[in-house]
RNA sequence: GUGCCUGUAGCUCAAUGGCAGAGUGCUUCACUGUGGCUGAAGAUGUUGUGGGUUCGACCCCCAUCAGGCACCCCA
């Protein structure tokens, strides 16, 4: 055999065991999705580079976009995100749009990053959105679908939590320390690091832009106070909502949630583990204006973006992925030999007509075919040789319980569906 | 893009410059109408790839590819 040509740097097969947990993964995030009236969307996977012009400046386009020319010459990206399309497909048709918008999404995106856990260069991505609405019942919503999908997926409170800030109040508060607009931006930066750096280099450089021994106290004081939301009007209302929408268990308070430098305006949370033993599941927040880098009427909003490879970490670690193995009610109708072929053939496509899903073995030893059965997950295994024939029955055996009844062929249907 | 660690059978890993191994999985048989359990036998490698040093390299050196960790950034 030739050597097999290995597969682009940071992209994952997806077996048939794998793709059923992705299949499982959207039932879920669509559950979550529906339940709060959300409508599925799409955008092309291609884009024109000027679609992220506006951001061209920014890391994520110049430094982790792939981009490549078309057969034309044309500059051509894979989208790294859906932020952008999202604009363009608000803002084309604004005026045919009832708002506030309910979207969701799920789809591929390719970052041309490192790849390490939890992060590959193509990675599929939950997005969900509601667009034109400015209210903190917006706000609370979202928080409450990924509530519900963290519910949904078996992860309780204790091991996942939504942790919630409010650029404003930051904004404010930075600004009673007496930070310029410079410093603020540039501590708002910091408190992002945080725990990325050694507590004695973090407060060099909190002193390095220009923040005097007791303003860096203050902001400490600050980033220690969980108690911080109290002098938001904004906090203190989603959580009060949150309270009313039975979800409050999963949500907390953290200055420390910053969300970068990004379009955020209000309101932003990101979810992580408790244990802190991966990165974000997903973060998400307010903002101002989606449409402001396309054109047209400015429109408030609020979203939020989970990645597949952190989220199936963590619910594999948890032993919450579903069983790779076969639908259980498939059936496995094995062949006697040459001669019982036939009533094997027909039974089989009977059963597929009632609606159960069928697989057909080859004339083997019954051990062998058995056998195969076990391997590939099967529960249910069917047995027509030539003495049940003869008296009209099917024997049915449950691989997992090892038990094994001989059924009237009359009956078996009904037998097989209860 | 920066720094560091790792790469040996399908999988998990041994072998510290001197004959490439184990467990598990896989195939066959015991078992010619029944998988799992047990027992026996068997197959499997350009030691990621390409160079170099050496009488001799899985081992040391260089490059490259891939994975991982910390940055950067972020899902």
């Amino acid at each position: 055999m030739s050597k097999i040509i290995q597969k682009v740097k940071g992209t994952r097969d997806f077996y048939p065991e794998e793709m059923a947990q992705r299949q499982w993964l959207i039932s879920k995030l669509r559950v979550a999705s529906e339940a709060f009236g959300y409508r599925q969307y799409d955008g092309p996977c291609l884009e024109q580079i000027e679609l992220y012009a506006a951001k061209s400046g920014e890391e994520l386009v110049k430094e982790q976009a792939f981009v490549f020319d078309d057969r034309g010459g044309d500059p051509i990206t894979l989208r790294p995100e859906l932020t952008p399309t999202i604009s363009r497909m608000v803002a084309s048709q604004q005026n045919q749009l009832t708002f506030p918008l309910r979207w969701w999404s799920f789809g591929p995106f390719w970052r041309y990053e490192r790849p390490q856990k939890g992060r590959t260069r193509e990675f599929f991505q939950w997005n969900i959105d509601q667009i034109g609405s400015d209210s903190v019942l917006a706000d609370a919503e979202l928080l409450a679908v990924a509530a519900r999908f963290f519910r949904e997926v078996g992860l309780s409170s204790d091991l996942v939590q939504l942790r919630v800030n409010d650029r404003e109040l930051m904004d404010a508060e930075l600004m009673n320390l007496g930070l310029d607009e410079v410093q603020k931006t540039a501590i708002l930066r910091l408190i992002d690091r945080l725990d990325k750096l050694p507590i004695d280099v973090w407060e060099k450089m909190v002193l390095e832009a220009g923040l005097t021994e007791t303003q860096l106290r203050g902001l400490q004081g600050l980033l220690e106070n969980k108690l911080l939301w109290k002098n938001s009007p904004r906090l203190v209302q989603l959580f009060d909502i949150l309270e009313d929408l039975g979800e409050s268990a999963y949500v907390s308070y953290d200055p420390r949630i910053i969300r970068g430098l990004d379009y955020y305006t209000g309101v932003v949370f990101e979810a992580h583990d408790t244990k802190g033993e991966f990165r974000a599941i997903l973060g998400g927040g307010h903002y101002a204006d989606l449409v402001a880098d396309v054109g047209g009427k400015p429109t408030p909003g609020v979203g939020f973006a989970m990645g597949d490879v952190v989220i199936m970490l963590i619910l594999e670690k948890y032993g919450l992925l579903p069983s790779r193995d076969m639908d259980p009610q498939a059936l496995f109708m094995t062949i006697f030999d040459e001669t019982t072929q036939a009533a094997s053939l027909a039974l089989a496509a009977e059963l597929r007509q009632a609606g159960f899903k069928v697989l057909m073995s080859e004339i083997d030893r019954l051990g062998k075919q058995f056998r195969y059965a076990d391997r590939i997950g099967m529960r249910r295994v069917l047995v027509l040789g030539p003495s049940e024939i003869e008296k009209g029955l099917v024997v049915v055996k449950d691989l997992k319980s090892g038990e094994q009844v001989e059924v009237e062929r009359q009956q078996l249907i009904s037998m097989l569906s209860a």
